[in-house]
DNA sequence: CATGAATGAGACTTCATTCAT
DNA sequence: TATGAATGAAGTCTCATTCAT
C-alpha cells in the first residue's frame, strides 16, 4: 500500500473550518451553537473540541489565517515602488477580491471581528491596527515626498480608509449595494478616487 | 384629588435608561444582564420590565431617541442653503459634538447598533440608511449644481462618509486615537477637508 | 392583613438544603446532578442557583452549618471541668448523637467531606484540623495534670481519635454493625474505654 | 519462530500502570483523565484500553495487587505464635512500611478506595473487611488467652484499628505530621501502645 | 408602582469509550 | 501491538422573563 493511504482521505479539521465559516456567516457567531458547526461540518459534536480548544478559537483561527494573508499583501504593496495612489488602490482591491472570492470568510470578518469591537475587535486590535498603519505609512510616505498633501494626519487616514472600506462590504453583505462584477470594480476605483481626488472639482483639471 | 396628578419626584424610567447607558457602555450589550441595570439603577429586579418590554427593548429605546435627533439635525441642514462642504461639516459636527457630549450613549449607538450588522444593525438599518441618504442627497445636489464631480455615486459617499465618522468614533472610544477638545475639532475639519478635497496635492490650487 | 404574610409559608432555601442532604446521602455528591436536588426539593431547577453560587457552595453549606455546631460543642466541653475522659466521652457522643439524630446528614459530611481527601476535605481542612485539635488540647492538658501517659503525642491521638470515630460512622452508614439504640450506645462507651484503658487486661486492675 | 514468544523490552502494561500511580496520586482519581494517563506513560490513548477494559480497571488492578500482599502479610501474621501486641504491630508495621516503600500508591490506596465509601470502597468491601477481621482475630484469641480484656467487640476493633492508621497515612500524604524516618518508626509505637494500654497512666504498672 | 423570588430552556464543554488503520 | 481520530451522552451554570404579593 503506497504511503498516500497515511494521510486522512478528508482533513477533518478544515472541513470544521469551512463549515464554521457557513455557519457564523449565516447567523451570525453568538446565534451559532457548536452543534451547528458540528451538524454543517458532518462530523460528531466533540470533534469540534478535538481540533479547537473553544468556538472562541474556531473564529480566531479563521480570522487570523486570511487576516495574515491581507496584511502579507499590504507589506508586499508598501515596499514596491508604485505610486501612492496605486499602493492604495491595491489595498482596497485585495480587500475586494478577498470578498469577491471568498464573501462568506469575509462576511464573517468584518462583521464578527473587525467591526465587533467588544468582542473579537477588541482581543485582534493589535493585527487589526496594523492594518491601518500600513495605509498610515503609505500616506506619509506619499506626504514627505510632496504628492499627497501634509497637513492631513496619516493615522487618521488609515482608519478612515478602513471604516469606509468596512461599510462598503457591508453594504454588500446585506444587499445594500449592487454585487455585480462591475460594481466590484467600480466601487474600487471609487475608493480611491474619492480619497485622493475628493468630492469637489477641481477648477484647473 | 389634583395631586395624583403630580410627576414622580424622580423618572424611574428615565434613571433605568440612563443606568442602561452607563452599562451597557461599560460591558456591551451581550455580556449586560438586566439585573446589572436594576442594580446600576438601584431599582429593584422586575421594575425594568414594568417600564420595558425586554432588554432588547430598553436598547431600542435608547437608540431611536438619539438617533431620531439625528436625523432631525441632519435634515435640517439639508434644507438649508449652506455649500456642500458646510453641509457636510454640520452633519460631522454634529456626530462628533453628540459623541462629545454623551460618550456613553453614542459608544453604545455605535458599538451596538450602527456597527452590529447581525444584531440591532440589521433591525434598525431602515433609520440608519436614512443617515447615509442625508449625505447621498447632499452629494447629488452639489453634483447637479455643479461643485462636486459627477462621476461619484451619491449613495456609495453616504456609506463611505458614515463608515469613516464611525471609525473615527470607535477609535476614540477605544482610546486608540486622542480625545482632547483640539482633536475633535481638527478631526472634523480633517474628514471633510479629505472628502471634499481628496489627499493628493492640488498644483494648480 | 398581619405582618405575618410577609415572611414566606416556606423558606425555599431551606428546602433546598434538606433536599441536598437527601440526594447527596442517596447517591453522593459526585453522582447527584443539580436537577436531582431540585427534583428532590420540588422546585425548579434555577432556583438552586438563585439560592446558591454552585453545587459545591450547597455541599459546603451543610458542611460548615453543622461542623460549627460540633466545635462549638467541642469548645464547650474542652472549658469545663470535667475529666479527660469525660471530655473525650462527650465528644465522641456529641457526634455519635449528631448521627443518631440526622443520619443522613452526618453521613454526608463524613463521606463526602472529611474523609474525601481530595475534594471537600482539602477545602475544609482548616476547619476539620480544628476538631482534632480539640482532642489533642484535652490529651495534653491531661498528661500535664498527670492523668494520661506522657509519652503519646497528643496531635497524634486527635487525628487518631476522629479517625476511628469516622470508620465507625462509615459502618454504620453501609450497614456494616448494627444500629440498634444499645449499639450506639455501647459505641460510645467502647470508644472511649478503648482509647483511655487499651485493649490490655490491666493485672492490677 | 521463536522470536514472537520474546518478551518485549518494556512491558507497557506495568508502565501504563505505574504511569496511572503518579498521576492518580498527583491528581485523585476523579480529575484524573484517561489521556492524563496515556501522557504520563508515554503512550497513546488507545493503549491504555488495549490493556485495560476502562480507567476503573487501572484503579482496581493497583488496588486488588497491593491489596492482596497486604492481607497476605496479614494472614501470616494471623498465623504466626506472635503475641497479640507482636501481631498487631506487625499488621501496623507492614502498612505503615507500604506506605515508606511507594507513598503514591498507598495514597491512591487510602483515598480512592479503602475511605472512598461511595465509589471504590463500595466495590471492594469485601477485601476491606478482609483486613478488619485479621484485626478482629487477633483481638479475639487475645481475649480468648486472657490477655485482652473481654468487654471490647473484636469487630468494632477491627475498624477502629483500620480508621485510625488511615488517618494517620492521610496525616502525612496531605503534610499535616511530619514524615521523617523516626516519625514513621515512632507513629507505628504510638499506635500499638495507644491501642494496647490506653491513655490514661496506669498507676500500679 | 415596586419587589425579587421563581421558572426553565439553552449552550458550552468534558471525557470515557470505540474503532479504523 | 499501537495509534489517535471520532463519537456523543451528560451535566453545570446562565439569564431573560414571568408572577405573586
Amino acid at each position: 500500500m503506497p504511503e498516500s493511504t497515511r494521510a486522512p482521505a478528508v482533513d477533518k479539521r478544515r472541513v470544521i473550518l469551512e463549515a464554521a465559516i457557513r455557519v457564523f456567516a449565516r447567523q451570525g457567531y453568538h446565534a451559532t451553537r457548536v452543534s451547528d458547526i458540528a451538524d454543517e461540518a458532518g462530523v460528531a459534536y466533540g470533534l469540534v473540541y478535538h481540533y479547537f480548544r473553544s468556538k472562541e478559537a474556531v473564529m480566531t483561527e479563521l480570522f487570523t489565517e486570511r487576516w495574515s494573508l491581507l496584511l502579507s499583501a499590504g507589506d508586499e504593496l508598501v515596499a514596491t515602488d508604485a505610486s501612492p495612489r496605486e499602493k492604495l488602490a491595491g489595498i482596497a482591491g485585495f480587500i475586494i477580491d478577498s470578498y469577491r472570492h471568498d464573501p462568506e470568510l469575509m462576511k464573517v470578518i468584518i462583521v464578527e471581528v473587525t467591526r465587533a469591537a467588544n468582542s473579537f475587535g477588541q482581543t485582534h486590535l493589535p493585527q487589526i491596527r496594523q492594518a491601518y498603519d500600513q495605509v498610515a505609512r503609505i500616506v506619509a510616505e506619499a506626504q514627505r515626498d510632496g504628492s499627497f498633501q501634509p497637513q492631513i494626519d496619516p493615522g487618521f487616514v488609515g482608519m478612515w480608509f478602513y471604516g469606509a472600506i468596512e461599510q462598503l462590504l457591508s453594504g454588500w453583505v446585506f444587499g445594500l449595494i449592487p454585487t455585480g462584477d462591475e460594481d466590484f470594480e467600480r466601487a474600487q476605483e471609487m475608493v480611491v478616487e474619492t480619497l485622493c481626488c475628493g468630492l469637489e472639482r477641481r477648477d484647473g483639471g
